[in-house]
RNA sequence: GUGAGUGUAGCUCAGUUGGCAGAGCAUCGGAUUGUGGCUCCGGCGGUCGAGGGUUCAAAUCCCUUCACUCACCCCA
């Protein structure tokens, strides 16, 4: 076969597939219990929004974007959307709310793409289920977003850890910055290759050096570095993380890769996953509308990892199950006309229903039930027709009884609620 | 971008000093009528990732290349 798919896209098939929507779904029902409004934005979006929002020397966009120039006079110069927030923050921008009505609770979900080495948990086209609210610089926000995604942890019965840092803002981060890439000058000879890098492109990425790691724990720390507000701010978050009963750590060396944010950043582990183990990841973003042309609003937002929490999902062996209550084998034409109409109450009775091929043996459409995970087999043959019932046999039990056409979707919910 | 590992049947993998391409699982059929899982018998299934080289002979040795996986990096 010449005309695979490209590397690093994924074709999900099946459990896989349901795995990824469970975590779509649940995160919706999540979002609009707080009361977050949806937005969708364009999958292609002009390179200079991510240049401008994520940072010129981030890698994502130095060398991760998928980016061409479109065919137009203008040849605008275009990509498709490495993460959500650049084009968020632009579309609440474009559309007039930051004058009008700057207070927003929004979501968005859908695919990105960054062109990396594949790995477990890492993908070309990935899928991120996002949240930002605008108008809110207060810490009770900060602590509602984290309350927030530790209740969609829970729900997606997934262990996990979360870790919280403040990382300063635009008055104190500076000299936070300044310190670290002093402190990187020093110890020049003792750090690896890539940290002689880091100084220079981003010297926050120092602290969470693998290779460095014992080294840097004598470096500065934000936290020793904030500004009276900033540490004000983060206290009441803290405190109020602990109100709301939120179970979290306080990271120091925990940071940011892109350059937008400001104050409260965050990050949640989910186990089974190898090295990408970070699912949910975000934080403040205060100067970012601004910084876009828009007015001095605040903003906070996070994303999920939807591909990596369905894999944590499934390594935790919570994924769903898609098995039918009861798979339909018909013996003949005639009791094939019957079996679809009874196939039809079922599924209007909310049942999960297969029906399987009329033109097999019994033997084999039994097996065929059996594998499919049916709970129930359900048998019509003409005799079954003529009396108005049908067999239903349970594939776990070995057992089979006969029931009236109108009792069918009771005795299946039964045997599937036992 | 860097490194390591792996490519043989649909899947998981054996294949010795170079000598006929294998197993298990899955699938399909059979063991007499409309009753599955267990058992038994049989069938289908291969460009040994691709290309080149050495050799009487290559899945096996050499070179090139591609793909996948994991990790670094980066990040959700």
């Amino acid at each position: 076969m010449e005309l695979t798919r490209l590397r690093g896209f994924r074709d999900l098939i099946g459990a896989d597939a349901r795995a990824m929507s469970l975590v779509e779904e649940r995160a919706r029902a999540l979002v609009e219990r707080y009361s977050m409004k949806e937005v969708r934005i364009p999958v292609l979006e002009r390179t200079q929004l991510y240049q401008r929002s994520t940072g010129e020397t981030s890698d994502i966009v130095e060398k991760q974007m998928y980016t061409f120039t479109d065919r137009d006079e203008g040849e605008t110069v275009v990509a498709l959307r490495p993460e959500g927030t650049p084009g968020v923050v632009r579309a609440y921008i474009e559309a007039g709310l930051d004058r009008t009505e700057p207070e927003q609770r929004l979501f968005y979900s859908g695919a990105m793409f960054r062109r990396e080495r594949p790995q477990k948990g890492r993908y070309r086209q990935f899928f991120q289920f996002g949240v930002e609210i605008f108008g809110r610089p207060d810490a009770a926000c900060d602590a509602e977003i984290l309350i927030m995604i530790d209740e969609l942890c829970r729900d997606l019965k997934v262990p996990f850890a979360m870790e919280i840092n403040s990382i300063g803002d635009q008055k104190c981060r500076p000299a936070f910055r300044e310190a670290l890439v002093q402190w990187g000058r020093a110890h020049w000879e003792e750090l690896c290759d890539d940290c002689h890098n880091r100084i220079d492109r981003n010297p926050l990425r120092l602290l969470d050096c693998k290779i460095d790691a014992k080294l840097t724990e004598s470096a500065p720390k934000s936290l020793d570095y904030l500004c009276d507000e900033c540490r004000t701010h983060f206290d009441t978050v803290k405190e109020l993380l602990s109100a709301g009963k939120v179970q979290f750590v306080v990271n120091p060396r925990m940071v940011r890769g892109l350059d937008y944010y400001t104050r409260t950043a965050f990050e949640v582990m989910a186990g089974g996953l190898g090295a990408q183990s970070t699912v949910v990841a975000g934080g403040r973003y205060d100067g970012l509308v601004e910084t876009m042309g828009g007015a001095a609003v605040a903003g906070i937002g996070f994303a999920i990892g939807v591909d990596r929490m369905a894999l944590a999902i499934q390594a935790a062996g919570m994924a769903p199950s898609t098995a039918p209550d009861a798979a339909i084998i018909a013996m003949g034409p005639a009791a094939t006309r019957h079996a679809i109409v009874v196939a039809r109450n079922l599924r209007e009775a909310n049942l999960n229903v297969e029906m399987l091929s009329p033109e097999r043996k019994m033997k084999t459409l039994l097996a065929r039930a059996a594998k499919i995970g049916a709970r129930v087999a359900v048998i019509i043959g003409d005799d079954e027709v003529a009396r108005g019932v049908v067999q239903i046999r349970d594939l776990k039990q070995s057992t089979q009884r006969e029931v009236a056409v109108a009792e069918a979707a009771r005795a299946i919910a039964d045997a599937r609620g036992e």
